[in-house]
DNA sequence: TTTTTTCATACTAAATTAGTAGGATTAAAT
DNA sequence: ATTTAATCCTACTAATTTAGTATGAAAAAA
């Protein structure tokens, strides 16, 4: 029930973009990223290479140039990135929503081990694609300044000289209050440390 | 988040042995399993092996000889099995129980990642290592029984002319009366098929 | 003694994972 | 215009994992 490498490195990166831009940082480059995380910088490259076809961040080309979020961190479902990055959210192909496969046995509609593996789909798909980017981030923060700690990104790496890019919607969208809450039933360790969990 | 071939096929077959105590039948051998299953057959005996190795299965060598479950189904759970064959359920190496590893990222303890996939591993294990072989053994005949199939292993292959092997414990202890319920929070399909869910 | 089963070990082809490598392109600064 | 520093693009690769095959020995019943 692994998450690659792969996949790690990416919610690390688009999570840290999410701080960026919770902080007012408009750019953040790659080796920042990798410095940060300990993430190969190239391989990191490939990454967010991946993450900007897929529309979840926006790439800024040449020098001072670097990564954002493409929308509101609030819009970015972990769920999301994860099936991009290493496919369906379930055990197996039989039970997948968004990648049915038939499988090997004889009789789908009476295998108990459907059933079983269907709840844990569930179960998983139930906390990642109920949780966003900025509930990630605003646990992080949450923690960080409980602590007292410094929070990344907060001094740009060089000073902020460009212009505001092309839209601040990220940086200010990114407060939890437009999207509502999916789903009914809430627990686990996030949902208490998040403020307006609805039960 | 995938669930390996092997670890599928484990499953399988260990849910097989569970209906074949069920319906009375004290030994099947891997021919059996597999051309039920569909398993390759050289590939499922190497698999048998490591269940007997750990104590999960008990093998009768020879002609007319077989596998059985080592335990009353409702002591083998699910997370067990997987564990055993797939490793730990975690989906990072940070959030597991039995195999914890040091991640790579610079602060574990204001890691908002970590926090979430402590979750997932949560929700996988609570559903993994609540069920037993015999849940699924349950809920499998409780649907061929509700469309009047015929139930798997009820004729014996070759007529049951050996005497009882070892102890008959397997059969006549899988109902689930004697192993208490762990935890109270119950949801899912297989709670519901399951006749007493305590909540 | 034959048959039929598990047991044990070795091997392998294909896929996946986790990267490296090298340069082309773009844009800001000088 | 040139330099610098970033992303972009493509190809390659080493190691590991996955999903098996293959071959035969050992055991037990007929």
């Amino acid at each position: 029930m692994k998450l690659s490498k792969k996949g790690e490195y990416a919610l690390r990166a688009l999570i840290d973009l999410g701080i960026a831009g919770e902080v007012g940082r408009e750019l953040v480059q790659v080796t920042e990223l990798s410095d940060k995380e300990s993430i190969p910088a190239k391989f990191l490259e490939q990454i967010m290479q991946e993450l900007k076809s897929a529309g979840i961040v926006v790439a800024q080309r040449g020098k001072f140039g670097g990564y954002h979020l493409a929308r509101p961190a609030s819009e970015i479902t972990i769920g999301s990135v994860v099936r991009l990055i290493d496919g369906p959210l379930a055990p197996i192909g039989c039970v997948s929503h968004t990648a049915y496969e038939k499988c090997s046995c004889p009789d789908e509609e009476h295998c108990g081990l459907r059933m079983l593996m269907l709840d844990v789909r569930n179960a998983i798909a139930g906390i990642l694609d109920r949780y966003t980017l900025a509930d990630v981030v605003e646990v992080t923060l949450r923690k960080l300044r409980r602590d007292a700690l410094p929070l990344p990104f907060a001094t740009p790496r060089s000073a902020v000289r460009r212009e505001p890019v092309k839209s601040t919607v990220a940086s200010r969208r990114t407060a939890r209050t437009a999207v509502p809450r999916r789903l009914v039933p809430v627990e686990g360790l996030l949902s208490q440390l998040l403020p307006d969990y609805t039960i």
